[in-house]
DNA sequence: GCTTGAACCTCTCGTCGCGTGAGGTCCTAG
DNA sequence: CTAGGACCTCACGCGACGAGAGGTTCAAGC
């Protein structure tokens, strides 16, 4: 038998379990951490839920169901009873948060079916420049943000083509020269070296806003890096390889800079 | 000083993080489970990352980025040195996922739409009836998967609606039978109670094809719900917790059923 | 050669939402 | 009275690290 009478005026955590969907654990965690607490105890220590409490757990589901964090669950149930207000704001929140997670799939889908096309063509022979590929994406993604990426390509657009390339050629002329002081192995705090990081640094300023967040070194790295996407992406004339070790070096020469 | 000269032959752990972006404790952890070993150790148990090190750390980062997991991208890298075949499946597979995965978001972000609708409708001063809403959610989520309910829209439609409109109304008819049945108190093995719920169980018999795989009752009660779903989305005209206890009642007969 | 501070080492616990046992108690039908 | 099913409380596990404790090593200045 069960709960006092057939009609049951409160469930045990199995009958509840079934019922509702969900499993015994998952009710015993939600006791644990407070979103769903079983009102009382019988003597023998057994969970007992009311109609109320059943009635909350299936808020607690639909809203999971949203994707929310069992903590917001819990702090939305427990503003005054039904706070509109406050399920509002969660609401909201959360629909920003899935719309942007939503772009991001997006955009990681587009980008895989580029690879998958890159894979495709049957103008590649070489299995080692798709790797190069995605040693590139991972080279862009570590210097810069989406954001950065964006506002570059709009302030790219003001500056007009001409800007564009003649800080391309300077690009190129520079790395040209680094990697040479790489390979002849020259220190990296040497005067000459750092005088082409200086220029490295400072060819992309004014494609940038000022933000004067410290970091400046960082971010100029970031910008001329942006600022040869395209480059990049259409493959570089440089092994992967060197570049890397070019990244390495300029960070060095950077750090060891009196 | 770094490396064996300037030019660095090899990098310590923190030039490495510096360099690639990432932190000095991530490198440890791909270390630890063997995604990027650092090729040898310094007498002093430092690890040293080569150059071939930096390269396989990108092409990790990217691949990680496009959402695979660690052993995954383990097994990829593993794979004869740089084979197509590998990759083009794990890329379609991550492709695959990521699609499903822009729907499931898709439909979450048109429910909490519908959701903020409701909300901010002026027809809307009771609070209590939004929460309702939110239970329905739950409900309907416990008794349908996803293919059933679309499988189930189109049966409906084959049948015509003559035969959905009877079923409705024996429906609401076995509703109103049980819930008198829950407010007397009628054990649920009660031979009357047992045989409501055979009907309940009957009635959509036919707007579902036959799976067999035992647990038909179950089944059963997924469809009746499922046929009903809009007059429940409409608002029944019983209250959610009358529901949830004739929920509970009916599992009870079920399985108390001799 | 000594000191100092930065960089390195290992080990361990925390995150989030539970799944999955282990080992013991309680309830109910026969 | 006994069997077995339902319940109880720990406590570890997952994935990809973050954070900190507590100890060793390195490189530079004196």
């Amino acid at each position: 038998m069960i709960g006092e009478d057939a009609t049951a005026r409160w469930w045990s955590i199995g009958e509840l379990a079934r019922a509702s969907g969900v499993t015994v654990r998952t009710l015993r965690h939600y006791d644990e951490i407070g979103v769903l607490r079983s009102g009382e105890r019988a003597t023998s220590g057994h969970r007992r839920y009311t109609a109320a409490d059943l009635r909350r757990l299936y808020r607690v589901r639909s809203l999971r169901a949203l994707g929310m964090s069992l903590d917001e669950i819990k702090e939305v149930l427990a503003s005054s009873p039904e706070d509109p207000a406050a399920m509002r704001a969660l609401l909201r929140t959360q629909l920003r948060q899935l719309t942007f997670q939503a772009e991001q799939t997006q955009q990681l889908i587009e980008q895989i079916h580029g690879l998958l096309r890159q894979l495709d063509e049957a103008s590649m022979p070489d299995p080692d420049q798709f790797m190069t590929t995605l040693e590139m994406i991972s080279m862009l993604e570590t210097y810069f943000t989406q954001e950065q990426r964006e506002e570059l390509a709009r302030r790219r657009g003001e500056l007009g083509a001409e800007a564009v390339e003649e800080a391309k050629t300077h690009f190129v002329e520079l790395v040209e020269q680094l990697l040479r002081h790489v390979q002849d192995g020259t220190p990296a705090d040497d005067p000459q070296v750092q005088e082409l990081v200086r220029r490295w640094d400072e060819l992309a300023t004014p494609f940038h806003a000022e933000d004067a967040r410290g970091e400046q070194t960082k971010a100029a790295a970031r910008r001329m890096w942006q600022e040869h996407r395209d480059q990049l992406s259409a493959r570089l004339p440089w092994p992967a390889e060197k570049m890397a070790e070019l990244l390495a070096y300029l960070e060095r020469a950077r750090t060891t800079a009196h």
